[in-house]
DNA sequence: CATTTGTCTTTTGTCTTATATAAGACTGTA
DNA sequence: TACAGTCTTATATAAGACAAAAGACAAATG
């Protein structure tokens, strides 16, 4: 592998392996050639894929199996691998999404100014419904500019059952990194209050997130509201002075 | 290294650091001896050191820099290092705590059966207020079992400015890893709406998190309740059917 | 015939050795 | 003293040897 960009030589095969996965050279969970051969293809030991592999491990866009191989993995929404209290329903049952709509709105000054576009530019705004059992106990809002991801149509949408993220990688070759969440408690506004059955006011988690490309560069924006079950745990029963 | 329950070497050089650290061998911010010679001292190579090193420092044990050498992490709270909503203040300016009480308290029943307790044991209470810039944003709450924990005071705890985990590894040689927080919205109750001048039901932002010792147990139980601050952030202007 | 056991191949996982790069201390010189 | 080289020592990277795991398939076993 030639020494280009001045990288460490593992990264540099990370940056290769990566656009090979765009380039859609391997399918999701479909292996890669063995660390061996690929250390051969890039005139590279296979101790050194194997530490660009770590990386890509960790980020979540490749798994491995001992003796097996190593696989690309698919692209799922973040919500649908998260662990809330919410979703975790009875018996780890997965959630459901329910696509609400896709329509198009206006960036207001901030959203614009994070997702690195003119304000009021155009946003793509997809809403989906999280249901648990059949109990709706969320909703997610996803906001992408109509810049980046032109010509989206709710069927497309409706299609992938509203993960964006696999959208995002399966139509425009945009691989999403999971950005860091800020976590806040919001009062249930009327919307919500009626999506996910609960009192106005009554507090809701609200999850949100920039997502970002490989490349560092801002593609997605999500919020999303999850109701919080009302199991109140209660740490203890008495108290007595120290 | 002997080869002794059957581990990789790396991780049994991780369990060999850790338990030298515990033993005080070398303090916080002080160097540890080169990774080619701790390699010399446990008879195994730099390059198993540093990958034994590599998880140590992953877990926030220890940190390293270049050319320079590898040093011990000081232990400090979750919420300290935490960059929570609240806690980001402007400037990003460092909360404070403020220790608002230390009694015991009898276990409940579920938060004895996490803490692997019996039920009804004892319990110390350590109860912290956070300030930012002044105002009261966060309430924290950690509870953590008197066997385990025995002869904790008042005086202690605020020496050590309530930073509970400082404490249980000085005084005790339990070194807390980060527990996995869960987070749930709830309304503020009597008790933190005083504290945090809020209204009670107002929605507050809560942290259930249970730490455990690097051996895997349970050991520390704490919640705190976050005020969110009220800057609603509003992502679009105007909307248009699709 | 069904089931287990062995063995062979391919894969990831571990470990060592060699070398590169970074940081700071030291030293000679203007 | 100020500054530039260089030396020492630390972490970082790279390559390759070898170990362990998984699956396929053949041979043994009831």
């Amino acid at each position: 592998m030639a020494k280009l960009s001045h990288q460490p030589l593992y990264r540099q095969v990370v940056r290769e392996v990566l656009s090979r996965i765009e380039a859609a050279e391997w399918r999701d969970d479909e292996p890669l050639p063995s660390e061996t051969e690929l250390g051969k293809n890039f005139g590279v030991s296979q101790g050194t894929v194997r530490k660009a592999l770590d990386e890509l491990v960790v980020e979540g866009v490749l798994y491995r199996r001992q003796g097996v191989g190593t696989f690309v993995a698919g692209t799922s929404d973040f919500l649908a691998r998260s662990r809330f209290t919410p979703l975790t329903g009875v018996g780890g049952e997965a959630p459901k999404f329910e696509l609400l709509g896709c329509v198009r709105i206006n960036a207001g000054e901030q959203l614009a100014e994070v997702l690195g576009q003119r304000r009021g530019a155009v946003l793509w705004q997809v809403r989906k419904l999280i249901r648990v059992a059949g109990a709706a106990v969320g909703l997610e809002e996803i906001l992408l500019p109509e810049r980046s991801f032109p010509d989206l149509d709710m069927r497309r949408v409706r299609e992938l059952k509203g993960n964006v993220p696999e959208l995002c990688w399966r139509d425009y070759g945009v691989r999403l990194k999971d950005g860091e969440v800020r976590y806040r408690a919001v009062p249930a506004a009327q919307a919500e209050a009626r999506l996910l059955q609960v009192e106005v006011g009554e507090p809701l988690l609200q999850l949100v997130r920039l997502s970002r490309d490989f490349d560092g560069r801002p593609q997605v924006w999500s919020v999303a509201w999850l109701k919080t079950e009302r199991d109140a745990f209660e740490p203890a029963t008495s108290a007595e002075q120290d």
